[in-house]
DNA sequence: GATGTCACG
DNA sequence: GACGTACGTGACATCC
């Protein structure tokens, strides 16, 4: 083996659009297509592993295109203008390519204004006039003119690896009949119709060949034109020579672009094991992580093939992953935005950002409900400190008052539109299903999408303490990850009365800040999606939450009919009761005092009036909720059970009859919450504005509110429901037998588990094992138990002992979970959803043991979340398939999701064929990512309303 | 804005 | 020896 040095330039864009269409369509069940980055990953991988054999490398580097956009555009503004857009399950793919070279720790080397090609012309020849052999993994045609040895001795070739060919000089000669230095004027003449070269019209390949062959240059073949003898070719010749000399300087590579890495310092090493570890488990790469498990071979000359040990055990509490330095961009510059105001800049920026195929979008409105609010503005982000803002409705509502500059809304929109519904332009958002919801009340339908709220949701959950949107809205990202204190809301709309709304903001200001939210976003996006593959959260980002937004979205922007009449009727008959209870309970006290206030009522109840049973809690204050007042009214005081009437009254009044009616669209005449997928810590969505997720079923009259929530006519409402998946998923996850045979066997499991603790099934024990198993899920303690049971705590103990000994498998998983999580910081689901726990090694005991109840309910939890996610992102779907129309105003409609619940909307003709379709999917959304040993059962009903459905 | 309470899974 | 006692949410009323 010669010391030489050998340098490997791989041309990355080329490769993946033809691993693409060479590699078969490896997706996952939502259908996140990986085939391209596979072979990718397989390439680079059999590529480090040359590494010390003859002809193999020892430096190595990645070039990928940086924009469609070169000089060459600049040239000929046809360049490359008819190529079609990249299919669109490649579109993901792009920047998953990326994620794979970091993960290899290879060179990636991307520049504006060149082509890959031209970089890779570059460092060859800077290469070979050191005397370096150089080889290009493509198979570019382009890129053959390259062949060949310099002065110095170092040979340039081309390996071709899906056909595992090398291509020298011999080669090129057999394809082109002449050599790599003539390849270009054989190029020139041709032209390509991929890349819009117009070459000669009607002149192929055979006939380009013949001429440079003949004529031994294009030069020469275009001066020999007029001396040929009459015929078709001569009149090309003569009339397209201009054609042929442009498309002789388009095919001509870049070869003194500037290097931005030295060659040097592209030396092939070991490859870490680490980041390409965490890559190949966070996209399933079984095969390959295999390879490095069985103690075989990383990539390259590994002494040390074992991902390294986590350094920070036991420092879970202080992680680091989301403390990383800012990546190298500019400053924040918010002088360098632009507020567009004609039709032409907002041209030239559409263009830009279809250039660019990824840019980030933000829509700016008169109202934080998107279901109410009016379009502003749109902002757009092609890069840091590339912004923009397109003011699209300011000016105060003062008719006499002149409105600014601004292209008019409707020729605004019919612009975007295009290039917010572009499949080869991946739009960017933080909380995207926002603006989502607001195009798509302007009829355009954003696709594909990114958002760097959920992004962060997927790697950090739980991370952050408090603060809102659970720690990931933008203002806090952009100072954690790129220590950039954005321009808030407040200070460019002010606050409480002087508040005024974004419409009403000056374009300057308002350009500062609505640009400033596209900036930022984009530089997020740059800095955390690459951390997803990294760190293992491409997997429930991609195939779980990623497909969910826009699901949720129409969810939120269909909304549910409620009928307002029987609300307020409803409002007027506990408003009477509870008139009525008032003076009851302050004739008993002997006193009128605000019942609603917990501290004045337990003043009366403790102090004026004397019952026992009184503790004050940390503030001082006398308790008074429900589990006191119960111990009173069973030790006969009449006053609690007013107190109790009282209050469930005026909760369902207020939370409910009252609040329901004022949130009827009055636009839409419906209801529509709006679901957070970064509320719960554990991954269930949330629901806000108004909270649909609470409303009552326990009781009676709670009910009665459920019966407003009613169908159009015609219609029914359908309700399905996982029947206790939390305590199925606990007997797969902890390998509980007896509760898997019993699930299995469609047994009553609190009954079945009676009968494993105390030998007999009557109500008592059914109930108290009810309550056990509720325990187990939520990380027991004796003195927890103890109060839910009425019984001493050593008695809750035995029973928990009991429950261990039927049960062994529950206390196993309960001690590996937190053993694992102490030492990585975070739980996982099924389907590698992470939640972390900084607190879990906690010095305060109440806090290390909140963390660790949390800990042990979180994977059961999280993964109900996740299936119940697949289902509703597999849902659409699965209704067309059997024709039902999903989303149609004849079909069946998905409207809300009560986190083990679904509940539809559809013709009343179509329950019975809708009910199999939407119990099956449900009932499969774990597979095939996870194979469950026990069944997930589905109760399903239909009914006017939503009572009536249960 | 914090606290207490209670609606849901 | 004290701590505070089941997981995950959101809305409303009161009070400071």
């Amino acid at each position: 083996m010669s010391d030489k040095q050998h340098l490997y330039l791989v041309d990355g864009s080329a490769y993946i659009f033809r691993a693409y269409h060479r590699l078969p369509p490896l997706t996952n069940p939502e259908g996140t297509p990986v085939g391209a980055v596979y072979g990718y990953t397989t390439m680079l991988w059999k590529l480090a592993e040359d590494l010390d054999k003859a002809d193999g490398p020892t430096h190595l580097a990645v070039v990928l295109d940086k924009s469609s956009q070169s000089f060459r555009n600049e040239i000929y503004d046809q360049y490359k203008a008819n190529r079609p857009d990249p299919p669109e399950d490649l579109v993901p793919q792009f920047p998953l390519i990326r994620d794979a070279t970091r993960a290899f720790s290879l060179p990636l080397i991307e520049e504006p204004d060149v082509e890959a090609d031209d970089m890779i012309a570059s460092y060859a020849r800077a290469a070979a006039s050191q005397g370096w052999d150089v080889t290009i993994v493509s198979s570019d045609k382009d890129l053959m003119q390259l062949i060949g040895t310099s002065e110095q001795g170092g040979t340039i070739d081309m390996l071709d690896t899906m056909k595992s060919a090398r291509i020298g000089p011999a080669e090129v000669e057999e394809k082109f009949g002449v050599g790599p230095e003539l390849v270009g004027d054989v190029l020139a003449l041709m032209g390509d119709s991929v890349d819009n070269i117009p070459g000669i019209f009607g002149v192929g390949p055979k006939t380009a060949t013949k001429l440079i062959q003949d004529h031994g240059s294009l030069t020469a073949a275009l001066d020999a034109a007029p001396e040929m003898k009459k015929s078709k070719l001569k009149e090309r010749l003569l009339e397209h020579r201009a054609d042929a000399e442009l498309s002789r300087i388009l095919v001509t590579l870049k070869e003194d672009c500037e290097l931005p890495i030295a060659i040097e310092d592209m030396k092939l090493g070991k490859i870490p094991p680490e980041p390409l570890v965490a890559f190949l488990t966070g996209h399933g790469f079984t095969s390959l992580l295999r390879r490095i498990d069985n103690g075989g071979s990383a990539p390259g000359p590994t002494t040390q093939l074992h991902p390294a040990k986590p350094q920070n055990k036991g420092e879970a509490h202080a992680p680091k992953g989301n403390r990383q330095p800012p990546p190298e961009m500019p400053e924040v510059d918010r002088k360098a935005y632009e507020c567009v105001q004609t039709v032409d800049r907002l041209e030239a920026w559409i263009d830009r950002a279809f250039a660019a195929r990824l840019v980030a979008v933000d829509t700016e409105t008169s109202d934080l409900d998107c279901m109410l609010c009016d379009l502003v503005g749109v902002s757009l982000a092609t890069g840091p400190n590339e912004a923009c803002y397109i003011p699209l409705g300011h000016g105060s509502d003062d008719m006499f008052a002149e409105k600014p500059t601004q292209i008019p809304l409707d020729v605004a929109l019919a612009k975007l539109k295009p290039l917010l519904e572009s499949d080869a332009v991946l739009k960017v958002g933080q909380n995207i299903k926002y603006d989502l919801n607001v195009l798509a009340r302007h009829d355009i339908h954003v696709a594909p999408i990114d958002d760097t709220m959920i992004v962060s949701f997927a790697l950090d959950a739980g991370r952050s303490q408090d603060g809102i949107g659970g720690g990931h809205g933008m203002d806090e990202l952009a100072q954690r990850h790129l220590g950039h204190t954005c321009l808030t809301f407040k200070e460019v709309c002010g606050t409480g009365k002087k508040a005024i709304s974004f419409g009403e903001v000056p374009l300057d200001r308002a350009t500062e800040y609505a640009a400033e939210d596209a900036d930022v976003t984009w530089r997020l996006h740059a800095h955390l999606k690459p951390r997803l593959a990294i760190e293992g959260g491409t997997r429930v980002y991609e195939r779980v939450d990623r497909p969910l937004i826009p699901v949720v979205a129409d969810m939120e922007r269909h909304g549910i009919h409620v009928d307002r009449a029987r609300l307020a009727g409803l409002s007027e008959r506990f408003a009477s009761e509870i008139t009525r209870l008032e003076g009851e309970i302050h004739e008993i006290a002997g006193q009128e005092f605000a019942v609603g206030s917990p501290k004045q009522l337990g003043e009366i109840l403790f102090d004026k009036m004397g019952y026992k049973g009184g503790k004050k809690g940390k503030s001082g204050q006398y308790s008074t909720d429900q589990s006191v007042l119960e111990k009173l009214d069973a030790s006969g005081a009449p006053i609690a059970t007013k107190v109790l009437e009282w209050r469930q009254l005026a909760k369902l009044k207020s939370t409910y009859t009252d609040a329901l009616q004022q949130a009827i669209n009055p636009r839409t005449n419906r209801v529509h919450t709006s679901y957070s997928l970064v509320g719960a810590q554990t991954g269930r969505l949330s629901s806000t504005d108004p909270n649909l997720q609470n409303i009552p079923i326990r009781t009676e009259i709670g009910r009665e509110i459920r019966q407003a929530f009613v169908a159009e006519p015609g219609n029914v409402l359908l309700a399905a429901d996982y029947s206790q998946i939390e305590l199925r998923l606990a007997a797969h996850m902890a390998d509980v037998d007896p509760l898997r045979d019993a699930f299995a066997a469609g047994e009553d499991i609190h009954a079945r588990t009676a009968m494993e603790m105390f030998g007999e099934v009557d109500r008592d024990t059914r109930g108290r094992a009810k309550t056990i198993n509720f325990a187990i899920l939520y990380g027991i303690s004796r003195w927890g138990l103890a109060g839910r049971l009425g019984i001493e705590a050593d008695e809750a103990q035995a029973l928990i002992d009991t429950y261990f000994a039927r049960f062994p498998g529950i206390q196993r998983y309960i001690v590996s979970t937190l053993e694992s999580v102490r030492e990585r910081g975070y739980s996982e689901t099924l389907f590698g959803r992470k939640t972390w726990f900084p607190r879990i090694n906690s010095k305060n005991q109440a806090e290390r043991q909140g963390s660790e109840r949390a800990a042990i309910n979180a994977p059961i939890q999280g993964t109900s979340a996740d299936i119940i996610k697949r289902a509703m992102a597999r849902m659409a779907p699965a209704l067309e398939q059997a024709d039902l129309k999903p989303g149609q105003p004849d079909g069946v409609r998905m409207l809300l999701q009560v986190h083990d619940e679904l509940v539809f909307e559809l013709p009343e003709d179509l329950a019975e064929r809708a009910k199999p379709v939407i119990e099956r999917t449900m009932a499969e959304a774990a597979q095939p990512a996870v194979s469950l040993s026990v069944p997930l059962g589905i109760d399903i009903g239909t009914g006017r309303s939503w009572d009536d459905a249960h």
